[in-house]
DNA sequence: GTGGTCTAGACCACT
DNA sequence: GTGGTCTAGACCACC
């Protein structure tokens, strides 16, 4: 699993990081129960604080995402990803409009709109998914 | 133009407002040329700092929303809305990734994440936008 | 004499008309001696508050640009423009400064910087300014 | 990296200490990569406000020649500077033409006016920029 | 420690 | 009246 950060963007690292774990889960490249490093090694990996990294794991405890063990280390929970909740709707809602409404201002067309959102999804889920490294 | 402003939201105050103002603009109920109120009456209207306003409204000018004329005070660009730049593009793209990529794990369907941007589109364009009930 | 007025800059608009007055000596189009509108006719001619045209006059004069009679009215200064002292090429130096420094910083070459005063002098000195309208 | 500020000038002291910082770039006595001091420690350096020197940074940042480094705090972009654009050649040009239609009012020749943007050139880039006398 | 955000209150420049 | 600038002081998020 390779991580991507950009120190200079004002996404918070650990955001980044989540959206990293999540994006890896969705194309995936990271299967459900498979192991990810530890905080410390990852946090040695990527250059970074190991509070940042401590920090995106635990919001992707909260979430449903991974689980973590003492003795096991962290993993994708094996058990499934977290449902689609009225909440998690709610927030995609309150996540879309103002991109939408942008889009809108600038004269980008719906059906524009619509075909970026198709072509992030394939680009997320044709990655090269086979098993890892077949 | 109602404001509506969530104290408690961890999205700051000014973006919110620039947010709301961007989808004034979509809806139609704000029009192009339209004033906006001074920075100190809106400060005191929504009852924030009036810096707080100041700095939405730069936003807005920098992405060329709004025009900040010298007598008339602040105004909707009557000169038209900034166009779908490349850059613009590459920032929607990078706002909807991590949407997107939340959306399939949860198993949320592409058809099913395509029908909340196509509702949100409604939602936005579809408001009573008719000077008022006309 | 055309002036013309961005009511959207953020250079004041009493600064404005400042510099275009002394660009219209400098093109050779208001000539020495030539009488200028009165504060209240050149107001209401640009559309702007008495008081704005007054503090360019005001300006104008004190750096010697005009002399302002009770009776005759507005006149470019007959008796010549003010020197070359050592304050204005002060103030020139420390104008030029940041505009020579940004212009480093970005890679624009000397040669360019000084192609393009030339060009600007050319651009000024050339206007039509035989006589007015022979 | 020294700042000498004018509190009685009429320029904005965030303007100011703008002017300075991307003159010390263009005389090599900021090079690429070097950190800046932070916001709070050069406010305190100088006695102004941080939110000055914030806006100060903001702006730079926006023009592309620092970067806010989440960790590293504040360098002068490491990536070069912002190139020549259609947009920085109007602004020069729009700064510039009062300057030179000033000096042509005033009988200052156009040589003399090349001569000082020439001396200013040189006083710029000749600064003693080798590392501190290495 | 850093920068980011917000408040409260002030003064000034401009129109 | 408007927006622009600056100050002083606070809290928070991030690292």
């Amino acid at each position: 699993m390779i991580i991507e950060l950009d120190m200079q963007s004002d996404i918070p690292i650990y955001t980044q990081l989540v959206n990293q774990i999540i994006e890896g889960i969705a194309s995936g490249r990271l299967k459900l129960g498979e192991p990810l490093p530890s905080v410390r090694s990852l946090a040695a990996d990527i250059g970074v604080n190991l509070h940042t990294v401590n920090k995106a794991y635990t919001l992707l405890k909260q979430d449903g995402y991974i689980q973590v063990h003492r003795q096991r280390g962290v993993v994708i929970d094996p058990e499934g990803m977290p449902p689609v909740t009225e909440e998690f709707m709610a927030k995609q809602h309150s996540q879309l409009k103002p991109i939408v409404a942008e889009a809108i201002c600038r004269g980008m067309g719906k059906q524009q709109l619509i075909d970026m959102v198709e072509l992030i999804h394939k680009e997320i889920t044709e990655t090269d998914n086979e098993k890892g490294n077949a």
